[in-house]
DNA sequence: CGCAAGTTTTTTGTCGACATAAATACAAAT
DNA sequence: ATTTGTATTTATGTCGACAAAAAACTTGCG
């Protein structure tokens, strides 16, 4: 719910989204709205009313207007002068654009990644995907977990960049827009083996310190991932045709 | 100054920068301040004071705080809560991250660019580099118009990926970092020639529309110019230490 | 019955004032 | 003289109320 008391539901948000320590009304604002936003709860293109959502939140419009501010600038809601605040709607061209600017900016991670990540690093992200893989064999069909862990895999190699502009980018912005793509498509049967596959492709360039190499594998893994969306979205689209 | 009357000082930046037609006062405080920032007329790291800067300005501090949100989205200003808001420093690792950010994006950006232009495009792409090229030749040793209309080739650029959050980020976020960046090493000559040389190269290898080779291209001439930007740096700071 | 102009209502934009936390200045003690 | 504790000052965070613009509704006219 929008107005549970608690701010960050589990370690792994509170790993991943920044949280400052002392947060002020504002920051506390952005990240539950973020969290509706992401989850669906508030959907795609909904107005968002200052005076309800201050309500809601328990505080007044100053902070709210700062939270929206911040959520525009992660592009979770677009906002027109005297006419207030919209969810915003990924389309199919929003999307295409995000998986181009994500291609770009992972790409560049991993590169830097190959030659800044320590040894260490490199073999706990060997691990994350095989607990990833028992997951995957347990479970089975249960996509969720895999997009999770998915995420987790992106933002530990752009972690390893050591570049805390690619971390902002990665962790904060065009993380949440994925977030938000993925509990859309969740539902439908990903790709979770070739994924993998290509995981451990990267891995394995990581560790011979291939960073062209590893660039060149994580932008075919992402572009196979909008590939895969895309479809996804295409059939959707179809769906709604025929109903 | 900082009190000036006007918004926008020139139609080159109204075109680079996103002025919504029906600006409110915090659309038109973010514009007056990151002009301000940028032109160093705020000085790197300083304390932003928010009573002081509304007054300057002639507003309230709502409007003004929404607006130093939306700066620290741009990278302009760094906040800690309950502590204010500081102009960013711009030091060597932080233009290092940007620079690495800036490859991969531009990178991608001409990549669609070669597939997404019209040849009407790239003609006024190449005529922009003519003008450019006659410039250097009166104007000489005055690079600060090169910087210019560096940017405004980059620009051009971005928007041929016709990837509206590429636009975004190199328009409205990296862009700002950037001409601060500049602002700062501007008196120093900068490599305009073979910069020129490097911007008719990926002229051409859009003309062929050969994505892949003005991919590369443009990434090779931005690590060109963050070297020389990084020799700048080094030169200052032994000045500093030996001043 | 549809459309348009005017009126009411809602919602956004803005300001001023208060509460709270940080920074500062000062004083006393070791 | 330095440091520590306290008091004062300053600045940030927050709220409520007012003004202006947009949206919704009503009413009159073709």
């Amino acid at each position: 719910m929008l107005g549970c008391t608690h701010i960050v539901d589990n370690k792994k948000e509170a790993m991943l989204i920044s949280v400052p320590p002392q947060s002020t009304l504002a920051d506390i604002a952005t990240q539950r709205l973020a969290h509706s936003i992401v989850t669906g709860e508030l959907a795609q293109g909904q107005k968002l009313n200052e005076a309800e959502l201050a309500e809601r939140l328990g505080m007044g419009r100053g902070p709210l207007r700062e939270a929206l501010r911040h959520l525009e600038g992660m592009h979770l809601v677009t906002r027109i002068p005297n006419a207030g605040a919209r969810v915003v709607v990924l389309d199919r061209k929003t999307l295409s654009d995000l998986y181009a600017v994500r291609e770009a900016l992972e790409g560049m991670a991993c590169r830097i990644a190959a030659t800044q990540m320590t040894d260490a690093e490199i073999e706990q992200l060997g691990k994350l995907l095989d607990r990833h893989e028992r997951q995957i064999a347990k479970e089975g069909g249960k996509v969720y977990a895999q997009s999770e862990g998915d995420l987790d895999f992106h933002y530990q190699i752009a972690r390893g960049s050591r570049n805390q502009m690619l971390m902002d980018q990665l962790g904060n912005e065009q993380y949440q827009l994925l977030r938000m793509c993925r509990y859309r498509t969740s539902r439908k049967a990903a790709r979770t083996k070739p994924a993998l596959q290509q995981h451990r492709q990267i891995v394995a360039a990581l560790e011979q310190r291939d960073g062209e190499l590893a660039e060149l594998l994580m932008r075919r893994h992402i572009q196979g991932a909008w590939k895969s969306i895309s479809e996804m979205i295409d059939q959707e689209e179809v769906g709604q045709a025929s109903a």
